[in-house]
DNA sequence: CGTTACGTTTACGTTCACGTCACCTTCTCT
DNA sequence: AGAGAAGGTGACGTGAACGTAAACGTAACG
């Protein structure tokens, strides 16, 4: 048997966690969770595409200020593959949910990003009003 | 001295608590970590329309995943009315690296929005492919 | 004058999301 | 055979953001 040195598909915890710049600690932690699904090889973990594509939505969700818990709702709808009809329906109904949820989020992300480039213009006026001509 | 029922300015922690939907203890919080500065009637807090502006950011910084004391240094910007010139340029140094997170979270808000559309579009047509014309 | 409502401080408890530490296994290399 | 690196499992610690309970003040109400 021949063995290659990189397999393509799978992934150790250490390089996942410089891919992702994360900690073993972090991964474990997300398994127990259950947020992610590494297989076994003995002991060792070993990451799938799936495991990446989940961790890439799990750390995003983090940034937007969602739970694990929350996440981990979340992270179903992007891949069960060959569910039910009747969970599809319930899944559908959560994801537009989650849907509208971010889109608000957007709107007030866009008012937030609004408000703030006016305050600083308005710093800069009163800054030029002080300091009129003052080079260096 | 006439007195008024509504002072128009300022509130009582059990006011702030209804209008803002949080609890005492959140308030109290809040000004012991200086995001707050509600005034004293003897023992009693009083908050002002600052006080109120300052919370509604807070919210909303939390709502974006930004920490209190991330929040705390952003709320500066918004309210230093005589601050000195060097205060003042530092400070718009930091507004506007603010203002590029918050623009790269919109950017990537945008992305996540996007995906999960399509995602909902591509479990809707399984849907249709496996019950085509099951009405109820 | 008691009690009900609202407010206060102090202090310990809790949840989330990991960090850290001690100790064990399993290869791999020399 | 010994040493080191990488991975593993508990189990306890930690910082952030409050919750919760105890004990107290005070102001109005019947």
């Amino acid at each position: 048997m021949i063995e290659m040195t990189t397999d393509e598909t799978l992934m150790t915890i250490r390089e996942m966690c410089e891919a992702f710049d994360v900690t073993p600690r972090t991964l474990r932690f997300y398994e127990s969770k259950e947020l992610l699904f590494p297989i076994r090889e003995g002991q060792k973990r070993l990451f799938t595409r799936r495991d990446r594509a989940r961790l890439k939505l799990i750390l995003r969700g983090k940034r937007f200020g969602f739970t694990l818990e929350e996440i981990r709702q979340l992270l179903d709808l992007y891949d069960m593959g060959d569910s039910q009809l009747t969970q599809l329906a319930r899944t559908r109904e959560l994801a537009v949910k989650h849907l509208e949820e971010m889109k608000a989020k957007r709107a007030e992300l866009d008012e937030a990003i609004a408000e703030l480039t006016e305050e600083i213009a308005r710093g800069d006026r009163r800054l030029a009003e002080l300091a009129p001509t003052a080079a260096e």
